[in-house]
RNA sequence: GCUCGUAUAGUGUAGUGGCCCAUCAUGAAGCCCUCUCGAGGCUUCGACCCGGGUUCAAAUCCCGGUACGAGCACCA
C-alpha cells in the first residue's frame, strides 16, 4: 500500500490580496531606545516578505510622542544599522513621523473640513463617562467652524493647554466595541521633540498618524501583533470617512521568552541610568546590540521567526530554540578551544607525544592546532584523580602515568590545556553575570571570532576574556 | 463589565471536508560515527481543549462551554 507524501509548506504563509503587485511593507518602532528581541519579529517578519517578493520594506519611525515614551536622539542612528545587520539589506524607505507632521497636520483639518473630525474639550474621565454610557459629548454636533476656530486655538500657545482639547474622529458612540467610539487622533503636547523641537504643537496619536502615513507611503500589507486589532478597526473607519482602502492586514500573537523575562525599553533604560547592567549591550539584555555581541546571527534570527509563524496563537518559547538555530549558523566557523574551569595540574609520567597538532574543527580544513608540553597539563578538578583519556593524546591512570597512546577502552575522554593563560568566561544566565576562571588554549584567533570550547559549548572572544554565547 | 481574538505531541508548527491511525522542527531516550557532554546519521516517545450539530465523511464547517490572551489611554 503506497501513501502519498503530505506537502509541507515551508516558511512563510503567502501574503493574501497581492494580485500581482509588489508589497510594500512597512516597520514602524518608536525611537525611544534600541531595538530588542521583540522587535525583531516585526523587522524578520516584514524583511523577508519584502526581499522575497521583491517588495519595499518601509522603516518608520513613530515618534510622535514626548511625553510617555520620548525618542532617543542616538535610537535614530542604531536602528537602521540594527535593521540592516537582521535583515540582511537596508530599509528601501526610511520615514520620520516628526518631520512630515505638515501631513498630518494637513488630513486633520481636511477631517475637521470634511465634517468627521471635531475637537473636544471634554476631559479624559468625562469622555470615559460618554464612552462606556454610549453618550454623545457636546462638543460632538458643533459645527465646523466652530472646530476648525477650536482648532487654531489648540495650535495657538495662548489658548488650549494639553489636557484642555482633543481632536476625536466622529465614528458612532454607539458602536459595540467601545474602544471605536469616537477615538483621539491629536493632542496638544508642549514638552520639546528632540528633533524638532517646540515647531509644533498639536500632535497626532498613532492611529491617526500611522493611518495617514501608510496611505501616503502607499501601504499595501500591514503585520502587526493582534494587541493592534482594534487599531485597524479605528484605522478602517477613518480610512472610509476619507474614502481610502484599509491595507491588508495580519496580525501575530504574543511571543513570551521566559529566560527575559519582562524588559520594556523604559525600564532597560531605569536600570542602566542606576547601575544595573552595564549598557545596552550588557549581556543579560534582549537588545539586539547584546544579542549581536552574544553571537547570535542574524539568519538565526530570522530562521527562528519564520519558524514560528504568523499564527495569532500566544506562545511562549525557550531560547534554546533560538539557540539551535544559531548552532547550525555558527557550528561550522567556529574553531574548537579547550579552556579548563578550575584548573588542576597533572604531571604526565611515561612516553607521550611531547609536541604535536590537533585537529581545529573535525568536518573542516582549518589549520590544526599545535600543542607542545613540558612536563604536565591542565585538566578540570572534576575531571581529576581518576582514570580518563586525555583527548587526542594519552590515556593516563588517576596518578598521570601515561597507561597507552591509543585510546585503549571506554574511559571518559577529557579536554586539557597545556600552557595556556588564564583567562575568564562570563555566563549570561537570566539576570545574573557568573565569572567562570580558567586557563584557555594558547590561539591566534582575533576578538570577536566564535569558538566553540570543548565539552563546554560556544563562546565568543572578547578584549578581556570569554562571553558564553550558548552550550 | 463591554469588545475582539486564539485553542494540534513537553515546546513551536503544517494542515481549510475524504490523500491524516495527522507534517516538520525542537525536546527527551537510545544506537552509530567521531579521541568533546559539539557536529552529523539512525531509531523511539509524544497531540487534534470539552460537548453537541451539519455531512456518507470533520483536526478542518456551525453552535455552546471552558481556558488563555488582547483592546476599551490626551503611549507606541
Amino acid at each position: 500500500m503506497e501513501r502519498k507524501v503530505q506537502t509541507r509548506r515551508e516558511g512563510l504563509p503567502e501574503l493574501p490580496n497581492l494580485n500581482g503587485q509588489k508589497p510594500i511593507l512597512r516597520f514602524a518602532p518608536n525611537p525611544n531606545g534600541p531595538l530588542s528581541f521583540g522587535h525583531s519579529r516585526g523587522l524578520v517578519i516584514n524583511g523577508e516578505y519584502a526581499k522575497d517578493l521583491d517588495g519595499e520594506l518601509i522603516l518608520r519611525f513613530d515618534d510622535t510622542d514626548t511625553t510617555v515614551k520620548p525618542p532617543m536622539m542616538e535610537a535614530y542612528d542604531s536602528i537602521p544599522i540594527q535593521q540592516e545587520w537582521l535583515c540582511g539589506f537596508p530599509a528601501h524607505r526610511i520615514v520620520i513621523a516628526s518631520e512630515r507632521m505638515e501631513h498630518y497636520h494637513e488630513y486633520a483639518k481636511k477631517m475637521l473640513d470634511g465634517g468627521f473630525g471635531y475637537v473636544c474639550t471634554c476631559s479624559a474621565e468625562d469622555f470615559k463617562v460618554h464612552r462606556v454610557g454610549m453618550t454623545e459629548c457636546p462638543c460632538r454636533d458643533n459645527s465646523i467652524d466652530e472646530n476648525l476656530e477650536r482648532w487654531s486655538k489648540m495650535n495657538d500657545p495662548k489658548e488650549y493647554q494639553p489636557g484642555d482639547a482633543v481632536l476625536r474622529v466622529k465614528t458612532d458612540m454607539t458602536l459595540k466595541n467601545p474602544a471605536l467610539r469616537d477615538w483621539p487622533a491629536a493632542r496638544i503636547q508642549t514638552n520639546p521633540h528632540p528633533r524638532v523641537g517646540n515647531r509644533w504643537r498639536v500632535w497626532p496619536l498613532l492611529d491617526f498618524q500611522s493611518a495617514v502615513e501608510d496611505y501616503l507611503q502607499g501601504v499595501t500589507h500591514i503585520i502587526r501583533g493582534k494587541d493592534l486589532m482594534d487599531s485597524t478597526r479605528k484605522q478602517t473607519l477613518l480610512y472610509a470617512h476619507f474614502g481610502w482602502e484599509y491595507p491588508e492586514t495580519i496580525y501575530w500573537g504574543r511571543v513570551k521568552v521566559h529566560e527575559f523575562g519582562a524588559f520594556s525599553t523604559s525600564q532597560m533604560k531605569r536600570d542602566i541610568a542606576e547601575g544595573k547592567f552595564s549598557g545596552w549591550e550588557d549581556p543579560r539584555l534582549p537588545t539586539l546590540t547584546a544579542l549581536s555581541r552574544r553571537g547570535i546571527q542574524p539568519e538565526a534570527l530570522r530562521a527562528f521567526w519564520v519558524e514560528l509563524g504568523l499564527t495569532q496563537k500566544d506562545i511562549a518559547v525557550p531560547l534554546s530554540t533560538l539557540y539551535s538555530h544559531n548552532t547550525k549558523a555558527i557550528d561550522i566557523k567556529a574553531p574548537r578551544l579547550s579552556f579548563v574551569r578550575n584548573a588542576f595540574p597533572v604531571v604526565l609520567n611515561g612516553e607521550y607525544p611531547k609536541e604535536g597538532t590537533i585537529q581545529s574543527h573535525s568536518d573542516t580544513e582549518m589549520p590544526p592546532r599545535k600543542y607542545s608540553i613540558d612536563e604536565g597539563v591542565w585538566i578540570e578538578k572534576e575531571d581529576s584523580s581518576k582514570p580518563i583519556r586525555l583527548k587526542d593524546l594519552c590515556d593516563i591512570d588517576a596518578d598521570g602515568n601515561v597507561e597507552s597512546i591509543d585510546r585503549s577502552d571506554k574511559r571518559p575522554v577529557v579536554h586539557w590545556v597545556a600552557g595556556g593563560t588564564s583567562s575568564k568566561l562570563v555566563i549570561a544566565s537570566g539576570q545574573d553575570l557568573e565569572t567562570v576562571e580558567g586557563i584557555l588554549e594558547d590561539n591566534t584567533h582575533p576578538v570577536g571570532t566564535i569558538v566553540q570550547l570543548e565539552r563546554i559549548g560556544y563562546a565568543i572572544l572578547e578584549e578581556d576574556g570569554l562571553l558564553m554565547v550558548h552550550d
